[in-house]
DNA sequence: GGCTATTAGTTAGCCGGCTAACATGTATCC
DNA sequence: GGATACATGTTAGCCGGCTAACTAATAGCC
């Protein structure tokens, strides 16, 4: 799911075709492209950058919020927490497993529950790579001034946060 | 392709990160995983819209580059502006063309190109739906202020053309 | 205590990207 | 003018999401 749209709309172009068209709102229309083809710029970015610890963001996402979360969840708790369907999730622990970096745990009071595990190597290896990904971000955003750093969050916030 | 972490860091959680792991910039970080997320959420937003027209964002796309270059590309020029590679244009044209919204047409002049060419339905497929996707950007945006919509495309565009 | 509904996880198969390898046609250069 | 390089488009096969359908286990209700 990628939107790279290299070529994007400018200010004047918008202008033109809000005559030809209804219901064109410049500035929101020019706010929502740049968003959409930012954020899968990024996020195609961080997947390259992660290719380089043999990782993908969607399982490093899992293993981050593993982290956070003391080491212990369940793949429900995980997929919800996560963004993604459970069956994407078995996926993903499946080959975190595979890699020694999660266990899955059989709860033995609830035989359909079967925990996320950050295994010891799994937490080395989030401690190693999360200072890396910090150094990556701020390579993304450098172009930013510390004020559009904060006006940026601040109006995204409002967004997700309604 | 998605990021759609639900449950976000807050500034007091990165803080106390900060002090735990080195190159941790805040508002840089705060700002980042917001534009992953929305981004990603926006564009499952559009998905499930165009959806209700039987369309894709990426064949969306393609239309909507095509429409806008007169109605006739290569293409590989349509796969540089919209930022895939030429194998997926293959792919996106060929549903297009099965639709009867796009024709290929051979250069008699040089036997390796095929043009796409966007045919009256297509034109008029473009026209109709062009003002619903303009509400639904507006819909998507209308948490947000004008001024705070003129203020996002600024800023983002500082990232895109630094 | 036994149907029934619900919950957790997995599996199967789709979709839209990608890369790599492949025709096929054109340009270049001796 | 023929070998070689390059350009265009397609194909084959991978990957990471998804939905829908499934199994297994628990909970709830009569």
């Amino acid at each position: 799911m990628a939107f790279l749209l290299r070529e994007l709309p400018d200010r004047a172009l918008l202008e033109e075709f809000a005559g030809e068209f209804t219901h064109l709102d410049v500035d929101a229309t020019l706010a929502y492209l740049r968003l959409l083809r930012l954020g899968s710029e990024m996020l195609d970015g961080l997947d390259r950058f992660l290719a380089g610890e043999d990782m993908t963001h969607g399982r490093w996402l899992t293993l981050v919020v593993l982290h956070r979360s003391g080491g212990r969840l369940l793949p429900s708790e995980l997929a919800e927490k996560q963004g993604v369907t459970r069956a994407t999730m078995t996926g993903l622990l499946t080959k975190l497993v595979d890699r020694g970096l999660v266990e899955r745990e059989l709860d033995d009071r609830d035989g359909r529950r079967e925990a996320a595990v950050l295994t010891a190597t799994g937490r080395r290896f989030v401690r190693r790579v999360l200072p890396k990904v910090y150094r990556h971000i701020n390579a993304e955003l450098a172009p930013l001034s510390p004020k559009d750093r904060r006006a940026l969050a601040r109006v995204l916030n409002k967004l997700i946060d309604p």
